[in-house]
DNA sequence: CGTATCTTCGTGGGCGAACACGGAGGGCAG
DNA sequence: CTGCCCTCCGTGTTCGCCCACGAAGATACG
């Protein structure tokens, strides 16, 4: 009877891994208890027992049924999500979406999501979350670092306190966090220019758009400018192209229009225009109204403003980065650090997406 | 107690869809039975009990643990996998990826994923492993179209003994099939174009790969072609490009490069290269050793080989359509539509996406 | 040699859902 | 009134795993 499952576990081995417990503790000689104890090194096993049991699992390759251990462990997790309020139709929208989405898919393994706002133009606001996170004590956290110095504050304090900690969309070196999803912002900024720049076969001028946050410059339009400046050193295209920066700013549209004009006025070669933030749909709109539509425009992210132009081809290359995906991969990796104990890459840069007129619609269906 | 137990659940119900059967039938004022007969219309239920039940299912928004229908179901799933047997490195290993990923992560859901391959120069050889499938009594099949009218006559019987069947890659429209996963071909085609034509600024000689399949072309790389061949009619370009249609064959490279040599002795004006199929390494390989890596060259699919020259910049494009999300969707969609009880989609048009040397490495490095 | 203490380990109940089994109650014929 | 069938529905077992409880064996000490 023994030697009977002894065989038929060897067969099915190549076949099928569904290995139980107490399939282990049959062929180990011990009792399901035993393996138990061995499997979460919860101690009370002899020596013997212990090496009994660890050879057999490494012999079965043994793999537990995860779904029947959420199903029987009362362990709660909560997983805390960081990150700036906004509104409908803004980046952050998407990244709302992941965690959702992860939300539920993770909720029968005992897992709660819990999304925390802060206002991006005040550190004050982070700090205030931030505190009131911490005696919530949480057993992860993901956030999106968007104010250097008081995540950092945070985070050695998250340390301090054994909670794991995820960045999202831009990363911090210094600290020791669990993962981080986000894209390589030079490597974007060099491939803007090549799109936008290879395809103009004379000297053109380029705007170059910037946005001030209140306080500092992000991480990520930093990057992406000098990713953009490294292709026209690189090809030395200096000559060819002259940079021309303008200043928008986030309130004021009507000043931001007449600011472009005054552009126009002034330059009147003008052939391509970025943006590194993602409202490129700025941009696209006093573009049109200024009657500029032969300007090649590039920008960054999906939002549904952006798509329409487009679609409308203002807009001729989209860069995207999957922030919904970013959102999702940070609650899943936690989960299998914390609860399935697997292994999970610490970088992961998710690609950068080049979106077109004609590619935008099935990219975007496929994703839901 | 009760009164406390209602309270507690709709408290919740935002919050947290837990829900169980035994709430479902406490609040309904009936046994565990008879919800679980309610869910599964398995009949034997008074019209009063079921009515009651089916409005507190209702309110409470109840979703079932699907761990644990898994879990305590004895059902079996078998699901075949029928598409081309292939070399490493080819398109096919990665839809071979896929549908081992999935058969990992729907075991513990009672599936099991079984592949088969027939040799795609031999309509013989996929109506000998058809009708193995057949006997073999699947729960459902997953196949690739290469042969129309056989798969046909295949699909037809799967219908008569209403086995569900999705097709994977390209689709054949007049049969009744669960889902397709695949790329827009004709759109894809045109993207070519556009990648490639765009940024010539002059008139050029433009190659045109074709490799004939023993028997038929297949219809992706025809819609490709028709794809492309819209774009040149759309603007006008017939004028402008000259397009010079190569034969290659499968087997021998070195007539292969005797008759590119030939081409480019004929044309001297040749800027431009395109294949419809994944082999676009193979003319690579020939340009580099003629000494034409000048030639902007495109193509399809992210084979090794084809990443390698991307990464040298012989090619310039490659446009790709995730094989491996295709195959392991489509496995997750049979397990939604015969286990889980869910919505599916029915077509699914993959992404079209473009890679360039900058972006590829972070897009490799995402999916694994 | 009996008893107390510690280490090691087996057993049983429960997680949420599926499903088989059989019991309760009503209707109807004998 | 008894016996039988039919409709409706509650109960109990099972899936693989977790974990609390407490039993058995080993060791120490009076």
């Amino acid at each position: 009877m023994c030697e009977h499952g002894i065989i038929v576990y060897v067969e099915m081995r190549e076949i099928n891994p569904k290995i139980r417990i107490k399939d282990i503790a049959e062929l180990a000689g011990v009792s399901e208890g035993t393996v138990d104890r061995v499997l979460h090194q919860r101690g009370d096993v002899s020596e013997k027992s212990k090496l009994a049991v660890t050879k057999v699992l490494e012999e079965m390759n043994y793999t537990p049924n995860l779904f029947a251990r959420s199903l029987a462990s009362k362990k709660q997790y909560r997983f805390v999500c960081l990150y700036p309020m906004h509104q409908p139709g803004e980046y952050w929208e998407n990244v709302d979406k992941g965690f959702d989405l992860a939300a539920i898919d993770f909720i029968h393994h005992n897992v709660h999501v819990e999304k925390r706002w802060f206002n991006q133009f005040d550190s004050n606001s982070f700090i205030a979350v931030s505190n009131e996170v911490l005696s919530s004590e949480p057993d992860a956290v993901a956030l999106s670092p968007i104010f250097r110095e008081e995540t950092i504050e945070f985070t050695n304090e998250l340390t301090k306190r054994d909670i794991p900690f995820s960045f999202i969309d831009s990363q911090i070196d210094d600290v020791d966090f669990l993962t981080y999803y986000g894209q390589n912002s030079f490597k974007s900024g060099y491939i803007a220019a090549k799109l936008l720049l290879s395809e103009l076969s004379e000297k053109a001028q380029i705007l170059v758009i910037r946005t001030h946050r209140k306080g500092s410059a992000s991480n990520q339009t930093l990057a992406r400018n000098k990713g953009f400046m490294q292709y026209i050193n690189e090809f030395n295209l200096q000559e060819k192209f002259e940079l021309i920066n303008v200043e928008l700013n986030n309130d004021d549209e009507n000043a931001n229009l007449q600011t472009l004009k005054e552009k126009f006025n002034t330059y009147t070669n003008i052939k391509g225009a970025i943006t590194f933030n993602s409202k490129v749909y700025r941009l696209a709109m006093h573009l049109a109204a200024l009657d500029h539509a032969d300007v090649r425009l590039i920008g960054y992210d999906l939002l549904e403003k952006n798509i329409s132009y487009l679609k409308q081809d203002v807009v001729s290359y989209l860069i995207a980065q999957r922030p919904d995906k970013q959102a999702y991969f940070t609650v899943r990796d936690m989960c299998r650090e914390l609860i399935f104990k697997q292994e999970i890459r610490k970088i992961n840069y998710v690609p950068i997406d080049i979106l077109i007129k004609e590619n935008i619609e099935d990219y975007m269906y496929f994703t839901e």
